[in-house]
DNA sequence: AAGTGGTCTAGACCACGGG
DNA sequence: CCGTGGTCTAGACCACTTC
């Protein structure tokens, strides 16, 4: 015999499932619910945290508690087939497939000087706690908040640089890192996935539940580190693509 | 001013990151925290909860609530730089650098036949509902289960052959089907983050907020779709790794 | 003002794990 | 056995939204 918080959550899933319960709609209030599944008001708030740490329902205060609208992804290539690296490399973000990609817009740009943190400092070859100097993005696509960037740059490369100052690079930071001395020749990517911080769940307008998915890619001129990026995505929302062969050009996922 | 419950959640936190409360330890029980932060058991309990939520600590029923200790990630290969496309290939999974691959051990194989999801048929180029063979397997590392493969084959491509029965297949799959009269010739990975479904959440173990990394790889042979697998890892121990270019063979970050 | 979810209390009994 | 967390109740008051 399951608990009853749980029973009260398999039914409402189930009528979410099976579309009595629509996206957009609101659930019956909760002391409606109690009346109905004759349990305390408690009891039911029990099952929705359930079904909002699934990512299935939102709860508004004074408003009540809605059924989320299941979520299109937006996509990000991690390898283009016919791209020469020089294109691959000219964008600061990950190109985006999915929708258009003119839609694309950057509204917000930060550049501050901090210290290394351990993983910071490791993938740059530096100290821990030794300077880097940080430039923090936020993208949307329209009004969506989409991703968030950021770089990290040892002082000894940067400093001095207008990688230093606020504003958009014209030539690209890796056109600007190539002027300086630093040609990109490759790169490592690491993909994971983990719960956000506060930051980040604000900056997405997360709901509980939702993993945030972090692309670190560390770029090397000769052997040398010269920039960590942290591309960070809303779970729920993002799908990186990664193309390799000759696959047909039908693979455009939705 | 903050409700008492995220008070209670803040200090917790605060003690668990100075490392007062050290990974694998014992946090005071609830009785006992309600009486030092003046609140009822249940506001103690919304407290806890909250930290379970963002993968800090666990509870069992009748021991107690401990801290988590920060995972050990794996890593996987997404790409080579310096391995041919046959041996990128060869291997059912995707190759574990970290640690060894030997300790690596598939344990559990079932094969079965079921219809294609709407995801599924998209993918493999057929109709929603129609016939495929699903291989389902289950790795672990050591004793610790480390990723599920589900992979689905068009029915024409897999019927009557060695895919169709359990077992391990001598050449490998991708060799099998190079034999059947469809080389592999290149392949898409979709990379997403979800939350886990209750089977990935027994088989990995899961404390509550911990999200999957799914790579969902489809693997084409002539412009056709000859099968779409799904590796399914554990977000707090998995890493994805992707080299391009050249890079100083010490990217290995343990 | 009325209805919604958000917070909080002070109890109760149950299920599990260890001595 | 006892102490732990798991479930559940029946209230209360607050904060927010809409009318």
């Amino acid at each position: 015999m399951a608990p009853k918080y749980q029973q009260i959550a398999e039914r409402l899933r189930a009528q979410i499932s099976n579309g009595s319960l629509r996206p957009g709609q609101r659930l019956p209030s909760e002391p409606e619910l109690a009346a109905e599944y004759d349990a305390s008001r408690n009891t039911v708030r029990l099952a929705i945290a359930a079904l909002t740490n699934q990512g299935l329902v939102t709860s508004r205060q004074g408003l009540g508690t809605f059924v989320l609208e299941p979520a299109r992804p937006f996509t990000a290539l991690l390898s283009r087939t016919k791209a020469t690296p020089d294109e691959q490399h000219a964008s600061m973000s990950l190109p985006v497939v999915s929708p258009a990609a003119d839609e694309s817009e950057m509204v917000r740009l930060i550049v501050e000087t901090g210290s290394a943190s351990r993983n910071v400092a490791e993938r740059l070859g530096i100290e821990p706690g030794d300077q880097v100097i940080i430039r923090r993005s936020q993208l949307f696509i329209g009004d969506v908040p989409w991703q968030l960037i950021n770089s990290y740059y040892p002082t000894d490369v940067a400093k001095g640089t207008p990688l230093e100052q606020a504003g958009r690079i014209e030539t690209g930071s890796v056109g600007l890192l190539a002027q300086l001395g630093y040609p990109q020749q490759g790169f490592v990517d690491e993909i994971g996935a983990r719960m956000p911080d506060a930051t980040e769940f604000d900056f997405f307008k997360l709901a509980s539940g939702t993993p945030v998915i972090v692309v670190s890619r560390t770029s090397y001129s000769s052997d040398r580190p010269i920039r960590l990026t942290r591309y960070i995505y809303r779970g729920d929302r993002a799908r990186l693509l990664r193309v390799e062969g000759n696959v047909p050009d039908t693979y455009r996922h939705a």
